[in-house]
DNA sequence: ATAGGGTTAG
């Protein structure tokens, strides 16, 4: 099927070698040279972030002049992604400085706070920052467009994100190839690849599109599981004179996997050898993954060897994928062989390795050596993460461990990760396990905490944690609980939810 | 922050 896309435009033009990218003269393992990094020092964004959760929104300005911080962009924006999960928080923060005698923002600050604002669905707020952001000449920068664009999207108004880009040269911004690439590739990831694809109809000529910008689309297709639409695509890239690259190659491949089509992949993969196409490690790794999430663990493992065999050096994400079909579809046991072995190759384990052997080990129920995994993340420069606490913490609850999955979240606040929606959400459900009036009172606990730092329970936790107390007979707790929903209540429809 | 591989829920 492929191989008549591969070959039929291309013979009308010119040979076929021009499908696959030329042999490079030389080659080095993209990861080969995977080093520790240095611990972070203490830091005085983590202080500040503490400050800023901590105070009450009138006593802010008076707690930060307090501690006279030597404010620079490098600050403020660690700050502003220390406080990631606690937007409005974090907008105040930002606020109160644009007020500061001497100090003044950065394109970049700004692009954070912008990116906060817009999460929070403060489209005024965010579009006031650009506003700024022109009056102090210091843009409005692409970055902002491609950030606004990306919320509008993903908050489910692709039409704004469009106008966004359309109308972004109305706010002092040039368009051009780079900012359209970004929306056509922000629809696409939001799956909104009809709307992507009209808008590349309709502007790839004005822009003169790119091999980026045909394989930004090839990939939304093959996101939406339409792997013809992708050929199709690739197709006309060729009959354009646009040489694939590896990355539409490799798009593809992964394509087939996404729906399944295990025999077609395996069959373009050979095509890609057969085209003497220099095979990379990300083309292995999409092979690894899909065999083994496939359930063909047998095959995902015999790639791998055969990728060592070629002289391929296996990346972290190679190895992170095996790691993860082994913990999946085979034994932890396994997946821990491999761990050890890429740490004697010298292959730095990350975030994202840790987190997977972490998961599998609490899914086959060694949570001891889970946390022993959390200690030795530090070894390699890892800290746990939101998500590593998350996955403990709910494995914890699981196992009706309720006071452990507990004493994990204490130690996120006072350390320097702190809890997101998820981790109250996994905590308070936990709650209702053993139908015990203290777990109520401390669900009810949670759910202020959270409010007071500015995540909004979704109406169905509300009304659990209030029949819950109100079963258990705790009228004066569910009455303050009652009376926070209906001040969330005004904020939500002041901010048009 | 212009494109492809690895974390996410029983």
């Amino acid at each position: 099927m492929f191989n008549q896309l591969l070959v039929k435009p291309v013979q009308r033009t010119c040979n076929s070698s021009h499908l696959f990218p030329p042999k490079p003269r030389f080659w080095l393992p993209r990861n080969a040279l995977t080093t520790v990094p240095e611990s972070p020092p203490v830091s005085e964004d983590a202080t500040a972030a503490k400050l800023v959760l901590e105070s009450d929104p009138s006593s802010l300005p008076e707690t930060l002049s307090n501690h006279s911080f030597q404010w620079t962009p490098q600050l403020v924006n660690n700050v502003l992604k220390r406080l990631w999960n606690h937007g409005p928080k974090a907008l105040q923060f930002f606020k109160h400085l644009e007020r500061h005698p001497t100090y003044i923002h950065s394109p970049s600050s700004f692009e954070h706070a912008i990116d906060i604002a817009a999460r929070l669905r403060d489209y005024n707020t965010a579009w006031a920052f650009v506003g700024r952001m022109r009056a102090l000449r210091i843009g409005p920068t692409p970055r902002a467009f491609a950030i606004l664009a990306e919320r509008y999207a993903t908050g489910g108004k692709a039409h704004r994100a469009v106008k966004v880009f359309l109308s972004m040269h109305e706010h002092g911004c040039h368009q051009d190839l780079n900012s359209f690439n970004t929306i056509l590739d922000v629809l696409c990831k939001t799956r909104r690849v009809e709307m992507a694809h009209s808008l590349f109809k309709t502007f790839k000529g004005r822009f003169r599109c790119d091999s980026v910008s045909y394989n930004i689309m090839a990939n939304g297709w093959c996101l939406i599981k339409r792997t013809p639409m992708a050929l199709q695509v690739m197709k006309e890239m060729v009959e354009r004179g646009i040489t694939p690259t590896m990355v539409t190659y490799n798009t593809l491949l992964k394509g087939y996997f996404r729906c399944n089509q295990l025999r077609e992949a395996w069959e373009f993969f050979l095509e890609m050898k057969k085209r003497k196409c220099e095979i990379d490690v990300v083309t292995y790794t999409t092979m690894v993954h899909g065999f083994g999430v496939a359930g063909e663990v047998k095959r995902s493992k015999r790639v791998f060897d055969a990728m060592v065999k070629e002289g391929l050096v296996p990346s972290v994400a190679t190895y992170n994928a095996l790691i993860q079909v082994l913990c999946k579809k085979d034994s932890v046991q396994n997946a821990l062989l491999v761990f050890e072995e890429m740490v004697g190759k010298g292959c730095v384990p990350n975030l994202t390795t840790y987190n997977v052997v972490i998961r599998g080990l609490c899914h086959s129920g060694e949570m001891e050596k889970a946390l022993e995994f959390m200690k030795r993340m530090e070894e390699h420069g890892c800290r746990p993460s939101v998500q590593t606490y998350n996955v403990v913490v709910r494995y914890y609850c699981d196992d009706g461990e309720l006071e452990k999955g507990l004493e994990l979240f204490e130690k996120m606040g006072n350390g320097t990760c702190l809890p997101n929606l998820d981790t109250y959400n996994i905590l308070i459900s936990a709650m209702f396990v053993r139908k015990k009036s203290e777990d109520l009172v401390v669900a009810g606990k949670l759910l202020m905490e959270m409010v007071g730092r500015g995540f909004l329970p979704r109406k169905f936790t509300f009304n659990r944690v209030l029949n819950g107390l109100v079963l258990m007979g705790n009228r004066d707790f569910a009455n303050e609980i009652l009376r926070m929903q209906n001040r969330c209540g005004r904020v939500l429809r002041h901010m048009k939810l």
